[in-house]
DNA sequence: ATTAGCACTCGTTGGAGGAGAGTGCTAACA
DNA sequence: TGTTAGCACTCTCCTCCAACGAGTGCTAAT
């Protein structure tokens, strides 16, 4: 069967309708508000068509139809029109970076609230990730007679510390030492080159410690690799209860539990190959907690150098050109922020 | 009219049931499951002068009793039996703290998951505070040419940091310089001692840019005050669905929407003065929004210095002793473990 | 003072019936 | 041959109502 001009208009109008109203949406509807010049009967006809070829549904037999996940794409890929920002949401995200906030947590807490409160859906932002990133400086610092602080900082602006044991007998001064030691060793290198061997050399040559020397290697690479869960934030959660599908409290639980799996979140959100908007639509997803479920996600970057990703979820009946152009000026707006931070200070 | 025992006893079945159940409690439930000895008449009679004493409430005519506020108090005060914790659970929250991570934020956030899959309710936990902290190190690291981090730690074990432009023809040499001078000045000192009067002096010996000195200053400032929200945690949201009470959509959002105000819990929780278990029922929270839950608060320290609070927020039926129990073990075994932290390393 | 008994209240449950929305099919039409 | 009007049919949803049951308060007897 063919997907003539007059399907698609059809189609199209059905997902701009049922989008909107969340409703199964009948012959009628279609005739009446966007005025086809065909009857209903004819849309009915074409309409049986659409849903043989897939694209549509139909919840039972007395009901209008909804689209599928393959009609969703169609939609996405060729029918919708993009919805361009309008004045004020740009402003609001012009505005949003206008600001020097110099906390860079803050700017990705701030990105996530700016996001899900203009798309109305759930915003989940990974922060600036670390692999491929370069190391500036690390420091030791004391606390306390037993205790010190080891302080990793890197080029993309982030700060990874870990509370280390300090032998009896060592000084602040030998402390200051290792941290020279260490940045000397370090400084400009990528992170992967801590686990390297260059450090069994280094041991050696110490007068230190053998076991305090490890604990401080030890610090360095969990500090590197845990904290994954604690680069995933949320906005906006509470956003999932606007829309009726989810007003079942089973569905709100399940998209609930799914937004405390931090881990699993990072792990489905950090994308880095491609940069631009990526949709992926119910059950085009590969994990089936998501698969009732639609993910918009762009990147963003610092100097062409993509450091993570800006996400929404919301239900598959979602307004994927708002979202798009949302997610699409979020993203650039980050990044030309970013960068400017980074090379202008 | 008198509160006598059998009254008291009567009072204590009945919260006790209904904290289980949810549902109203009827006399007749009364009288057969926890054989008090006397029929379901009597016990009508007494529940009829608990209620006009205030401590029950009937949500209508033909239904059972459900505590009040004050009736929960009264149980919270002088009625419930301390469940002691049993050892499966001591012993998850034992191990929880035997493994030495040294990424403090982990342990927080270790902390707060713990506690919400422990109680079933929704777990709070505020993250070390600042104030009457010391600083132990400032750190200016150069990221870019035009662009550097600047680090603050405390005593505690926190670091904050700010992103800072550098203005062109200062090279990272006087960077470490100011960094020295900045130490030197402020190296365990106070927090607040930051705002005082003798930068001014400072900027006046100063051979630099006064803006740059200025914009360092401002950074220290902002980093300190600003990251309240940054330091609430959140675990378990998603149990408030275990709740009958809160199947209920409204309800459910309007709870969300509480915990996404990360600066107000914030102002809520912390709370230095009096250690120990504190609990706050219904009404007897001054924040309208907080009215219908009940909160269960602890507080954690380090070395006798209260460093943050652990809380739970649940429904008002809540189990309280099992609640109370674990939020005591659980605030002295991380202060145990962060003492030790801190002191041994 | 306690209790058995009873009338009464009120929320819940389940089924019947009707309204409404929408479909698919058929037959007529251009 | 494509389009349309008309109609029977299906299915959900709402409402109404009756029966049920849990629980109460009161009264009278113990």
């Amino acid at each position: 069967m063919e997907l003539n001009k007059r399907k698609l208009r059809i189609l199209q109008a059905i997902i701009d309708d049922y989008i909107v109203s969340g409703e199964p949406v009948g012959s009628r509807t279609i005739a009446k508000k966007y005025d086809m010049g065909i009857s209903s009967a004819t849309i009915r006809n074409e309409m049986a068509d659409l849903e043989e070829m897939g694209y549509l549904e139909q919840p039972h037999t007395s009901a209008g139809r909804i689209p599928s996940d393959k009609g969703y794409r169609l939609y996405v890929d060729r029918l919708m029109k993009i919805k361009k920002l309008n004045v004020a949401e740009a402003k609001y995200i012009k505005d949003l970076y206008a600001k020097k906030t110099n906390q860079l947590e803050q700017v990705i807490i701030q990105t996530s609230k700016l996001l899900s409160s203009l798309t109305k859906y759930t915003a989940v932002v990974i922060g600036p990730k670390m692999d491929r990133v370069l190391i500036k400086h690390i420091q030791i610092v004391p606390i306390d007679k037993r205790c010190a602080l080891l302080i990793l900082i890197t080029n993309t602006g982030i700060t990874k510390d870990a509370v280390i044991s300090v032998p009896e007998g060592i000084d602040e001064d030998y402390l200051y030492r290792i941290s020279n030691m260490l940045n000397h060793l370090f400084r400009d290198k990528s992170i992967e080159n801590i686990k390297l061997e260059p450090l069994l050399n280094i041991q050696r040559d110490m007068t230190l410690n053998r076991e305090f020397f490890n604990s401080i290697i030890d610090a360095l690479t969990t500090s590197i690799d845990v904290e994954e869960a604690s680069e995933v934030y949320l906005g906006g959660a509470a956003n999932i209860f606007n829309y009726p599908e989810y007003h079942d409290i089973i569905k709100a639980k399940e998209f609930f539990d799914l937004l405390e799996q931090k881990e699993f979140l990072y792990k489905l959100l950090v994308r880095s190959e491609d940069s631009g908007v990526s949709v992926t639509i119910g059950q085009e997803n590969q994990y089936k907690e998501l698969q009732e479920y639609s993910i918009v996600t762009a990147t963003y970057s610092a100097g062409g150098r993509t450091l993570g990703t800006l996400s929404i979820i919301g239900p598959t009946r979602m307004e994927y050109s708002k979202a798009i152009s949302v997610m699409d000026f979020m993203g650039k707006t980050l990044s030309e922020y970013l960068t400017q931070l980074f090379t202008e200070g």
